[in-house]
DNA sequence: TCGGTATTTCGAATAATATCGAACTTTCGA
DNA sequence: TCGAAAGTTCGATATTATTCGAAATACCGA
């Protein structure tokens, strides 16, 4: 998990949502997760945060579901997804 | 000060850097802040942090000195900068 | 006021990213 | 086994970033 790689899988406003969502309902599905926006686009963005080590995709039949890592990310950087969050409930 | 976009000033590795170090000099000058890379490269960083609203610039004779305007980030986001600024001490 | 120092702005090349349709893969139900 | 559902991958395009040299700006000291 590298620093930079994690701001950046959070600096846009699509990845944040997923996360703030992911955050409240404990793990959705891709379908779940797009605001209409295409599949390929939003495959895209789960990737980017796939490989920034923030959500872990499970596949459970035809659907793949994802869940946040609050943990690992927790104890890699204290405190700093929570700090994320806090600050993505006020915008 | 919009969240995405102080996290993607800080996804950086350069920037990174920068906020690092004013966070332990509490202010420096630009000239102080480049590892040797070009002005004009140091120049757009600073741009980038300043626009995100992570940096200050005030203007003392020729040099621009930079600090962290690290109370507005901690009063925005609050713990944000303080577990970037951890996290970062480990890498 | 002339020259030097510090930094910004401009311009252009290169590289990354976002977006989305279309085709592909996998899985499951009928 | 056929087809629908859910995601991924591919490919193209458009936007945006990074980089850096060169020129411009601002400030001060001699």
């Amino acid at each position: 998990m590298d620093l930079t790689r994690v701001l950046y899988a959070l600096s846009d406003p699509v990845r944040l949502d997923i996360v703030r969502t992911l955050a409240d309902c404990g793990e959705a599905t891709c379908a779940q997760l797009d605001g209409g926006r295409p599949k390929s686009s939003m495959s895209h963005h789960f990737r980017v945060l796939r490989e920034a080590g923030i959500v872990f995709t499970r596949t459970a039949g035809t659907s793949h579901v994802n869940e946040l890592r609050a943990a690992d990310l927790e104890a890699r950087f204290p405190g700093l997804l929570n700090s994320v969050l806090n600050a993505a409930a006020d915008i």
